[in-house]
DNA sequence: TCAAATTCAAACAAATTCGATCACATTCTA
DNA sequence: TAGAATGTGATCGAATTTGTTTGAATTTGA
């Protein structure tokens, strides 16, 4: 058999990761029938290219596939209605000129998608996720802005430069996710580095209106973010129980339910 | 047999091509019953044209193999070799421990792919793929940071908030990407807003390294990020051509040849 | 924590591939 | 027909790719 191109075998080796979501070094090197440190290399070369991530023992996908690939957006939307419901209504509230903020989140990752269309708007998001949805739509009328910061394993960039450049800004209206609320605790999310972002997004915002479906009622995350009656508006869905939507009615400005 | 024109040649090559996807050199020069050297001329003939493109030891049809990956990665894959014997020596100066910092750029890219095994390591950066090779390999050493702004074409954050985060924060050593170097204009990049955060990478770094591809030489951008003289280290590739590595070796204390 | 097994990559060596250069043959042109 | 232009083959040093060895680094199991 005649032996195989490079790239053809660095294409064989995307095809198994593809296939399999990791592959071995040792499992490659027989199947291909080079030796191991041929394969290394050729997991350098694509890990540089971004097509792979090294692991020890071999390699994996990207853990975190771009939006444009298919699977990750696709995925959110076979999600619950309800978010895509409730991201719907959000974006209602969005004119064209506005500026907003997003905090890091599954509601929020959904409604922006649905801002990509929206003319002249800026917005403010801690996600490199969201940001990467913007940027993959290419709208030129629009302003994203990241804030900079670590990033948590739920994909907020939090810490002090996350808050130093939340300190800095100023936006017309906040949407901001949750993980849970109670009418004791107030909105609350498991992580207290987000909590202190998030706590920063509420000051640097005009208007608040917190974007949360009806399961995170009655939740409690460690962290406090901020009580009902301090932020303006609460989208959720409406399988709400009714003896809550009466709590947050009397606790809130606005109550919509999607 | 009577022998061939030239032209009719070189469409067997190209019919060759679309039926096996790929053709090694090889194999042609024994089937059309000419030399080596004769396919050499033809494959460079047609990929002058564009009809297909080189790769050791023969042709493909399709530039890149893994058509996963927009523009960014292709752009790679054209300086593989150098780029990444260049991200293996700059690999090199960095310990466990260490705070690093890496701008916006290919090269600098592949060096990233090659430090997600480093202990105890702090990255800053302005490049949200950067940030994702470390979040996706999930070194739990290791510290990433990214600065904020808004996002380029090149994936770089720019602007206001990505000077103020640069501004509060201090690493032991800079590795910079720049798209061009002369002895008049220094180090330079085409992008104005990535010049002057280039600039405050520099600012925040105890000692700054360039890594740059021999091709940079003799390039100049728009705007200049700092004169030859005033960075410590620059790392290329050794077909830099000789009165260059003179000059460089003048003007920088540490000329490094990968 | 230590020790064994595994995995990694640097260094070196061998094989292959590439392209610059020169020599030769054929075709074109004055 | 002489001379230039072009296409082709051959040679040789440089560059690239691949494999092997070896020691360091990492993981795993006690």
């Amino acid at each position: 058999m005649t032996e195989m191109l490079a790239g053809a075998r660095q294409q064989r080796i995307l095809d198994a990761l593809r296939e399999r979501e990791q592959v071995r070094v040792t499992s490659l090197a027989s199947e291909l029938g080079v030796s191991e440190m041929t394969v290394r290399r050729d997991l350098n070369a694509l890990a540089a290219r971004g097509a792979l991530v090294k692991v020890h023992g071999g390699a994996t996908l990207d853990a975190a596939p771009t939006s444009n690939e298919p699977g990750f957006t696709h995925k959110l939307s076979l999600e619950s209605g309800e978010k895509q419901a409730i991201a719907r209504a959000a974006a209602g509230l969005i004119k064209p000129g506005m500026s907003i903020a997003l905090n890091s989140g599954t509601t929020t990752f959904a409604l922006a998608a649905q801002c990509t269309g929206i003319k002249d708007l800026t917005v403010v998001t801690n996600s490199p996720r969201i940001a990467e949805v913007f940027h993959a739509a290419a709208n030129p009328t629009q302003n994203i802005i990241l804030t900079g910061g670590t990033r948590t394993v739920s994909d907020a960039l939090v810490g002090p430069l996350a808050l130093s450049a939340l300190g800095q800004l100023h936006v017309d209206l906040l949407f901001l996710g949750v993980h849970g609320m109670t009418v004791e605790d107030g909105f609350t999310t498991p992580n207290m580095l987000e909590a202190q972002t998030n706590q920063a997004f509420i000051k640097a915002a005009a208007r608040q209106v917190i974007v949360a479906d009806h399961t995170k009622w009655g939740v409690t995350g460690l962290c406090q973010i901020v009580p009902l009656s301090q932020v303006d508006a609460l989208i959720t869905g409406p399988r709400l129980d009714a003896e809550a939507q009466e709590i947050l009615r009397q606790s809130l400005d606005t109550l919509i339910l999607a």
